[in-house]
DNA sequence: ACCCAAGTGTTTATATGTAAACAGGTTGGC
DNA sequence: GCCAACCTGTTTACATATAAACACTTGGGT
């Protein structure tokens, strides 16, 4: 009995002043919690493909990100992939400094002191070399739905996007 | 016309040598890439969470997942607690340094030189009052979903979560 | 012509995440 | 009994995230 894997049948012997032994009434069940369920599975989709850029390209996943966009909507500014991107502005600036100093983006000119970006075509193919990988992390995820399920699962996923806007305001 | 609403219509004037001014072939789709969708969604509930858990009670994401552990699972250790909520060990400390110095855990002795952590009364009335909290964001974002899609969206995630383990191993 | 307001991208400071090194205590082989 | 291996939790060093302050440019009003 009383063994290290089962929570604490067994109240410690001696138990500070004021404290409480048994699991509380209303707890998260952390397994079912969907917030919980949405942020392991992003920060193991995140790990693995930080990890596999890092090594095969010596790049972030900003820097992907930043690059992809590009590929998206050439002559972007920064501030429009950072819009695009939902992502902090000092990171795309980093971002595109890196990629400027590795030659795989390039700019001209643009409007009030802003810079058109491009992807050279050194960028262009570090592009097609790196979406393989991302797209894979996408596949292992989804690799046992189906067609059906992955519809709904967008369609859901649609839907929870929907109440973002009501997460960052939180009025109600 | 070319207005800075618009991705480029018209490629620049002058660009520099080697540059790519349409949109590539195979690209990202935003928008239907679930790995951008979870992390968008993740990061709009931790962002909620870290604010409102701060400005109500000075306390962090990470805290409160600490005390919540232990409010299910009373007499854990740091050990226990870092493998029960997939959270780095040195992460836990911190937080438990925090939550033993404003009183809401308490310790006794373990076995190897661990502690066994429990909540004090004032630590369960503090993950009380912590708690409707983060359960406001899980409402929140399904508000919009039927009981039924909520079923569906909770198998959906967990057939996801299974491949957790290939995100992390990527040999296939 | 001037100045104010707004927009660009960069820098800074602060907070947080991650992984490895670490010290101490415990266990178990021999 | 002793030494090596292990497990505890902590510390360290480094990478990244976030938000605010910043300098610079542009455009518009008077």
């Amino acid at each position: 009995m009383t063994d290290e894997t089962t929570p604490l049948a067994t109240p410690p012997a001696v138990a500070p002043g004021d404290v409480v032994t048994q699991p509380l009434d209303d707890v998260v069940d952390s397994d079912a919690f969907i917030p919980r369920l949405l942020a392991l599975l992003s920060n193991a989709l995140v790990w693995r493909e930080s990890m596999l850029l890092r090594q095969e390209f010596s790049l972030g996943t900003n820097d992907w990100r930043v690059l992809s966009a590009l590929g998206v909507r050439p002559g972007s500014s920064a501030t429009d992939v950072s819009e695009f991107l939902v992502m902090n502005k000092a990171v795309v600036s980093k971002a595109v400094n890196v990629l400027i100093s590795r030659s795989l983006i390039a700019s001209t000119e643009g409007p009030r002191g802003s810079r058109h970006l491009f992807l050279t075509t050194a960028g262009a193919d570090m592009h097609n070399r790196m979406l393989p990988i991302s797209l894979a992390g996408e596949d292992i995820l989804l690799s046992q739905l189906s067609a059906d399920e992955v519809a709904q699962l967008r369609v859901l996923l649609g839907k929870l996007m929907d109440q973002i806007p009501r997460l960052a305001g939180e009025k109600t």
